[in-house]
DNA sequence: CCGCACGAG
DNA sequence: CCTCGTGCG
């Protein structure tokens, strides 16, 4: 039930609170302030079930006041006023974003880029939307319901989703299937354009070591006569996590070979690869393939990270990386969906002034062979 | 003319003076202190015509006061000491530390490790005496020495020699030839048994974009009517060099590569080397080997830092790492000299309870063909 | 959710 | 001269 504290201004106060605290104490102010903070991580996490990462997003802030972080967390301000917004509408009605006053989408040209409605081509936007910022959470859900009308995909991956973010979504774009990877904390999810894909199943990989609670969310599908298997996952996060990261990637890509040759399998997700991690695990198998390489690296989508162009994060260095990626595992008997293009989404300003998410999302088409 | 502040209490009195410093500052005071201690770095650097790592040694063992490292660096308490207990012996006379009243040396036992006197077998260590901890230095050299002579090696190759170590070895070891890196700071020295090493000529090759002040130290000599090259070197320090380390190894495999077919090469030193990083480099050249696995990894001289079995570093992590090294490149027609054996040294603490080295010395003996 | 510098253990 | 956590830009 977690959405996470305010940014911004709060942030130097929580920085001018602990600074209070720690003049109080003694000589050893400094380590105790460091080992208590471990401590409140954990016992936090052990409350509220959730884990070291969302614990220290909760409390760093709180200004590490467990209470006021406990508060947080089990009163998240945007559930409610999502819940209370519900009451006003029919259950059960889809809800057009792009006809809702409050949605800011004017900017972006939405003659071009609709999708045919036809069994030739498949489509699929794999995105990280940043649920643990809380800052303009509601607006920037709306934005990337409004890129999910405008591009209409048949699939889409998120990963970083929230208990009211997972409400919101079920609320506004009821033509999908929504299949959450947990219950609680952050998670992935699967949506699945019901007029076009039928689910047959889904299961979640769970990965052993994760200090995140990532995992892996599968599901089986059937598209236009074609066997899919459609996967996400938010692999672990930070560059100190490469290990643990690189398990992750391989349970992955063993998962992958594990299923049927007669099903073509597609990954997408927010991997936080580096390049030399792939290399370490001795690169891709030779039948999958990353489909950004796949297509010639082009470069206008090489970057999903990037603090020059994305503002989200207020960052003040500059950097940018190919963290979200789309694997492809063609069916055995080959060529039957095959990646036509890859675009960036979610590259427009909304009216808050924020884009959607601090990552750009991944549209990827596909060519269907019927 | 350096050697470090010292350890151990002062680090702690060092760290209030600090804090009294920023309490001070303004609101900026961190960001201010951080800077200028880069500012500081470069400054004693330039000073002092040492490195960074040096300037950052002595200036953090001052409380970040230029004035106060200057001192340390420019009176060392262990020069001193050392000149006038050499006013009291004839010069040129040669002290053998094993009779050495002062010197424990109660421990090793020599009766067994004493290498013949023979022209069949060749001996060479190679050891960083860790010149930079200045805690019991006079103590830990004569230890040093006593392993010189018990061993009685026909070649030393030392690291982080600073100038009064040098002056305690050439004082004590009169029957080497002793070729030190460099004039100040702290330095990789080369000694050639006279009576055995006969030196030809000596060459400095600098490493370009070292921030350390490192090189490779090459001698030729003759030894037994065989020509030899010999190199030593400190490469670049921390993981998080490996970057420069790796081009330091590359400038030595190269400079190996281009000696005269008819020579002998040995590499030995602290090369701070991570296996991952030699791997990156494509391996060893085929006709260079690493000598502890031409030996078949000999698991009892593995690791030559170990803070599990050295307290030197009075660290509570434990870690161990392969950082000395020997390489050997033969003669084009093979077959004149091959290693035989290696081990570790200076595993014995001595009556001030501390080892000579945070680093084991490695022993190692060679079979001549005649 | 970057890379770097720093201090603690 | 390790690893980790932290704070900064
Ligand atoms: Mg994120
Ligand atoms: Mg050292």
């Amino acid at each position: 039930k977690p959405s996470p504290p305010a940014q911004d201004e709060e942030e130097n106060e929580n920085e001018n609170m602990e600074e209070e605290e720690e003049e109080e104490d003694d000589d050893e102010g400094l380590h105790l302030a460091k080992r208590s903070r471990m401590m409140l991580c954990s016992e936090f996490a052990s409350i509220t079930n959730s884990d070291e990462a969302v614990a220290r997003s909760f409390l760093a802030g709180s200004g590490w006041h467990m209470q006021r972080a406990l508060n947080a967390y089990f009163e998240p301000p945007l559930e409610k006023r999502e819940e209370e917004e519900a009451a006003d509408v029919v259950p059960g009605t889809c809800i057009d974003l792009t006809t809702d006053a409050t949605t800011s989408n004017a900017s972006v040209d939405s003659a071009d880029s609709r999708q045919q409605e036809d069994e030739s081509s498949f489509s699929l936007i794999t995105w990280n939307i940043d649920g643990l910022d809380l800052g303009n959470l509601k607006e920037r859900a709306r934005g990337v319901c409004s890129y999910l009308t405008l591009y209409n995909p048949d699939v889409v991956f998120l990963q970083e989703v929230v208990p009211p973010y997972l409400f919101l979504l079920q609320m506004r774009t009821s033509s999908y299937t929504v299949i959450p990877g947990n219950v609680d904390g952050y998670f992935t999810a699967i949506m699945l354009k019901k007029s076009r894909v039928k689910l047959l199943k889904h299961e979640i990989i769970p990965f052993p070591t994760t200090a995140m609670m990532r995992n892996l969310l599968v599901v089986h599908v059937s598209i236009s006569g074609n066997e899919l298997c459609l996967m996400t996952s938010h692999l672990e996060s930070t560059k100190n996590s490469s290990t643990e990261r690189m398990k992750q990637l391989q349970i992955v890509l063993n998962k992958i070979q594990k299923e049927s040759e007669s099903t073509t399998v597609i990954f997408g997700g927010d991997t936080n690869l580096r390049d030399n991690e792939v290399k370490k695990l001795g690169d891709l198998p030779k039948n999958i393939s990353d489909i950004w390489e796949f297509l010639g690296k082009p470069q206008h989508c090489r970057y999903t990270w990037d603090t020059h162009s994305n503002t989200n994060l207020n960052a003040e260095y500059k950097c940018k990386m190919r963290f979200d990626r789309i694997y492809f595992r063609p069916a055995a008997d080959g060529g039957h969906i095959i990646p036509r293009s890859m675009d960036l989404i979610g590259l427009e300003k909304l009216d808050c002034g924020r884009f959607p998410s601090d990552h750009w999302g991944l549209l990827c088409n596909f060519d269907v062979i019927l």
